[in-house]
RNA sequence: GGGUGUAUAGCUCAGCGGGAGAGCACUACCUUGACAUGGUAGGGGUCACAGGUUCAAUCCCUGUUACACCCA
């Protein structure tokens, strides 16, 4: 005997463990012979991160198609695993080691501080794995991966040399957008530009030897130490005469040109803008433009290095703000400031940095060569994004695509697999100020020196010293030097005659690996086919990739799906997926962003633990309508936690009555009228939930679902069953029990892909009667009810239902007790009529609460009445009722039904509507105007027989 | 500044070129042998505003307003 409520907490963890058991999740589980795959790879959260709302919406959403594929009879992968996280995790281990007050990142060095953060990993790494467990998320866990996983980092570097012997990926000095407080690069998509209250300060600059000054407008003017020119517009005429002049820079004393380029805009400021390439997107574009060396003023902590002058050096960026300010008050060179919103670059993480646009030595990627296959694929149709209109943005930022920078001067991540050493004097590019070292990109150490040896001709010797070494960087201009004194016999010769040690110097050549690691987001890019063991030619790679559906939210569009089509059409030849569902963001009642700072947040394990993982899941389908955002309401979790008791009291009655699954039950061979229309009712729900899930209308397909179990089911076929069931008719009862039985089968089925604990709960418990179960639900096949469709008893069981809701009107109406069993008279009953009256005479009698029902030639006097189809259904309760009341709600039918008339012969009676409308929109139209016709007209007549 | 999206019942949201819907909340009645986490009945809407297209507009188009988000 099942309990009266259903226990989610004492139920799920036995159920999940008996899926683990069974090995219901691994790939291929259930899958018939043959079968076409169907893959999906999780959007890896971040090893150290934990649930939240976001995540459980979009497993939710991928668990509802791999388990509705699964019981389809496909092979199904579902993929999942973890990414490194890298900056995230190495802030947390880096604030781990200053809490514990232990000696920092620098000081322990980079295998130590690697042995922490893969200590933190293993000890927080399953914690977001095992939430999505509590959820009831059917990955393929024996297959986890995490992004640096051995066959992943093999993927990593695979590609990386890929590129960069295609020229793809290259090594550059450029304006990167630069973390001061980690001192690291970002890519331009982990900067979030945040408009603040700022100030624009104008500076006078003396112009050399003339007595007169330019003005320029900044709202950064510190940055003035690194200033190296004055821009203007060409065409602006107030600055005609200066171009080519020479201003001298205030504080600096440097002399910098007046030059011409059409950035300056004249409307802004005073027209004349001071250029700093060093520290300014713009202003780099505009000294390249004018062949201007940027100065660098800053170190990598965003402090004042020693290119400034002396008095400014080791000062950070706003206290060198403060005083650059100051000193210029002193000369007098401040003219005046104005308040001026601006937008201020911040990490995108915190909000709390400001990001500094910084001059380094990077790599990055061409993605602009990269994103043409990508947006082609798109464009035709072999990648599409539901809903369609997230496609725009994945155009918009295709086809505006940057160089992506990868590099990042962290630890925790997959080193660049790059050597650097010096060049010989024999490479082309030996000697050119700009060229940067040799590099030697492999897959391996070893590689690489054999690279290296091949290149040189010599020995070579690894040196771990770091980069920027002393030891480093004099090693290599050694080697340099004596490659150049090489090239002039005569130089050589005399630079022997003095140092006995000069052949020694370039006999062994120094080689440095690069110490930086790549984006994490670079490993993402390769997970739909690393994970499946890529580069290696494995059954999976073959079997399951391209992928199916990638399922994920609109922030990691850029991020995250763009570099997946990228990497998967270069590496693999094909996209890594034929659709991108993009689900809605999740926010609180208010449409509010959640975030921790708010403090708005919903956990959703909290709502497992108060309403279970089925009702939590069915939420988020429900509410997961394409193409908008989501405000979570408890009220509605409450509602489905509601429905999961409301199936598990169905299949309580069910038990209660004998309702037991009958071997070899033929669903179309059933005979009563209202077993055969919940036959037909339950095929149609199937495939309206398929139908939706196909389409990827969840919200659909959860209300198709609870519409047919709660309206249907339980409020119609449960209840008139239960005449028949508690009845004298064998014949009809074995019947009913064992449809009622076979349809909460189909149910359980048909709910599984939300709901699967409950539903693989009651499963196993109506499975103990019975024919055995041969397997757990989740393994069993998705209903197949074709052809079950059966109009005659539908017909009937929609009019009953009519009935029964008119009478059940009628009493509340006229305040018949609800206790109170009343007398039905039939008059003016057809043939058809007659016999449904006789077929659903006891459902009648009990769900209308009658006393009994009788035909009548005419109306009883003092009669409710009730208008349906040709028959007027009399409840003679003279005495009972009140006559006035009566008539008014009489009235109020018939001014109902005069309103629809008018409203069609308005629509009739224009020619223009009987002449263009479509034939069969008006015959429905002519057809609605003689229904209600026919129903005035008995509702004027019962009106009259109560004058 | 450019772009995208959203405005439908008190709330949270579906829907859609031809009859305004659900859940919650609300009102009334009901402890009827599955379920009060329930049942039955009911009230409640100029479908943001202004134009246009159409025989017909909540739906399509244009504009306005408000809000949200993305990009610079």
């Amino acid at each position: 005997m099942l309990e009266k409520t259903y226990d989610p907490g004492a139920v799920e963890g036995r159920i999940y463990q008996a899926w683990v058991d069974a090995e219901a999740f691994k790939a291929g589980a259930g899958a018939k012979p043959g079968a076409e795959p169907f893959t999906i790879v999780i959007p890896p959260p971040n090893v150290t991160g934990s649930l939240h709302i976001g995540h459980a919406l979009n497993n939710t959403i991928q668990d509802i198609l791999v388990r509705y594929n699964r019981m389809r009879g496909k092979d199904v992968l579902w993929q999942p695993g973890t990414d490194h996280a890298g900056i995230a995790t190495q802030m947390i281990v880096e604030r781990q080691l200053m809490e514990r007050q232990e000696p920092s990142r620098r000081e322990m060095g980079r295998e130590k501080v690697l042995e922490r953060v893969w200590a933190w990993k293993a000890e927080s790494g399953g914690t977001i794995l095992n939430q999505l467990k509590r959820l009831g998320a059917s990955a393929d866990w024996s297959r986890e991966r995490f992004t640096m996983d051995e066959g992943l980092s093999a993927a990593v570097r695979k590609v990386f040399i890929g590129l960069y012997e295609k020229g793809l990926i290259y090594r550059a000095k450029r304006l990167v957008n630069w973390h001061p407080g980690l001192e690291t690069a970002i890519s331009d998509l982990e900067v979030e530009n945040i408009e603040v209250a700022g100030k624009m300060w104008h500076l006078s600059y003396p112009i050399e030897n003339s007595g007169e000054t330019i003005v320029v407008a900044t709202t950064r003017p510190e940055t003035m130490l690194g200033d190296v020119a004055v821009a203007v517009h060409p065409d602006d005429p107030r600055y005609q005469g200066v171009i080519g002049k020479y201003a001298i820079l205030p504080l600096v004393g440097r002399r910098i040109p007046i030059i011409a380029d059409e950035y300056a805009d004249p409307e802004v400021g005073s027209g004349a803008v001071k250029i700093t390439p060093a520290h300014d997107f713009n202003d780099f574009e505009v000294g390249q433009r004018h062949n201007l060396k940027p100065i660098n003023i800053f170190t990598t902590a965003a402090r004042v290095n020693s290119h400034a002058p002396r008095d400014y050096r080791g000062l950070d960026r706003f206290e060198a703000r403060a005083k650059v300010l100051e000193d210029l008050e002193a000369l007098g060179a401040v003219l005046w400031v104005e308040d001026k919103k601006i937008m201020v670059p911040h990490d995108e993480k915190t909000k709390q940095v400001i990001i500094e646009p910084f001059l380094t030595d990077q790599w990055f990627v061409n993605a602009e060569v990269l994103a043409k296959p990508a947006l082609e694929s798109v464009r035709a149709g072999r990648t599409k994004f539901v809903p369609q209109s997230w496609e725009n943005t994945y155009f918009a930022w295709m086809e505006n695509i940057k160089p992506w920078c990868i590099s990042r001067q962290l630890w925790w991540g997959h080193q660049i697999p790059a050597w650097y050493g010096p060049r010989l004097n024999s490479d082309p590019d030996f000697g050119k100020p700009d060229a940067g070292p040799k590099i030697f990109v492999a897959v391996n150490e070893e590689q690489a020196k054999k690279d290296a040896i091949a290149y040189y001709g010599r020995q070579v010797e690894f040196q771990t010293g770091g980069l920027t070494s002393l030891s480093f960087q004099k090693a290599m201009a050694d080697f340099e030097s004596t490659q150049r004194d090489r090239l002039v016999p005569a130089v050589w010769a005399s630079r022997r005659a003095s140092d006995p040690f000069a052949e020694l110097s370039d006999s062994k050549v120094p080689l440095h690996r690069d110490e930086d690691v790549l984006d994490t987001w670079f490993s993402s890019a390769l997970w739909p086919f690393s994970t499946l063991g890529w580069p290696e030619d494995t059954p999976e790679v073959r079997k399951y990739y391209p992928t199916d559906v990638l399922v994920t939210g609109f922030d990691i569009i850029f991020f995250w799906v763009a570099r997946m089509m990228m990497m998967g059409l270069e590496f693999m030849g094909k996209e890594p997926f034929h659709t991108v569902y993009v689900h809605a963001l999740v926010r609180d009642e208010q449409g509010a962003k959640m975030s921790k700072t708010k403090g708005n947040v919903i956990d959703p394990l909290s709502l497992v633990d108060g309403y279970g993982a089925d009702a939590t899941r069915f939420t988020l389908a429900a509410m997961a309508a394409q193409g908008r955002d989501m405000r979570l309401a408890m009220s509605r979790v409450e509602g489905y936690r509601n429905f999961v008791t409301k199936l598990w009291n169905a299949a309580r009655f069910l038990e209660m009555n004998g309702c037991v699954r009958r071997a070899g039950f033929e669903p179309h061979r059933v005979n009563l009228a209202v077993n055969r229309w919940i036959v037909g009712a339950t095929a149609r729900a199937v495939d309206a939930v398929a139908r939706h899930i196909d389409d990827y209308k969840f919200n659909e397909a959860a209300n198709a679902a609870y519409d047919f179990v709660w309206g249907t089911y339980c409020d119609w076929y449960v209840e008139l069953a239960k005449p028949i069931l508690t009845g004298e008719l064998p014949a009809e009862k074995q019947e009913t029990q064992a449809t009622a039985a076979f349809v909460l089968d189909q149910i359980l089925k048909l709910l599984h892909p939300f709901m699967p604990f409950v539903t693989e709960e009651l499963w196993g418990e109506t499975g103990k009667e019975g024919p055995p179960r041969e397997k757990l639900l989740i393994l069993t096949e998705w209903p197949d009810l074709h052809g079950f469709a059966d109009a005659h008893a539908d017909a009937e069981m929609t009019w009953l239902i009519e009935v029964v809701s008119g009478i059940r009107s009628v009493r509340t109406e006229m305040n018949v007790p609800a206790g109170a069993k009343i007398p039905l008279v039939i008059v003016g009953a057809g043939e058809e009529t007659g016999i449904r009256v006789e077929s659903q005479l006891q459902a009648l009698i009990r769900l209308a609460r009658l006393e009994d029902v009788s035909y009548g030639s005419d109306v009883p006097s003092g009669s409710a009445q009730i208008v349906l189809g040709e028959a007027t259904l009399a409840l003679p309760l003279a005495g009972v009722i009140d006559l006035e009341a009566e008539r008014a709600r009489l009235r109020k039918d018939i001014a109902r039904e005069d309103s629809e008339i008018d409203k069609v012969d308005r629509k009739l009676g224009n020619e223009q509507f009987v002449a263009k409308a479509p034939p069969e929109v008006i015959e429905e139209q002519r057809e609605r105007r003689a229904e209600a016709v026919a129903r005035r007209e008995r509702l004027l007549a019962a009106l009259a027989r109560l004058s």
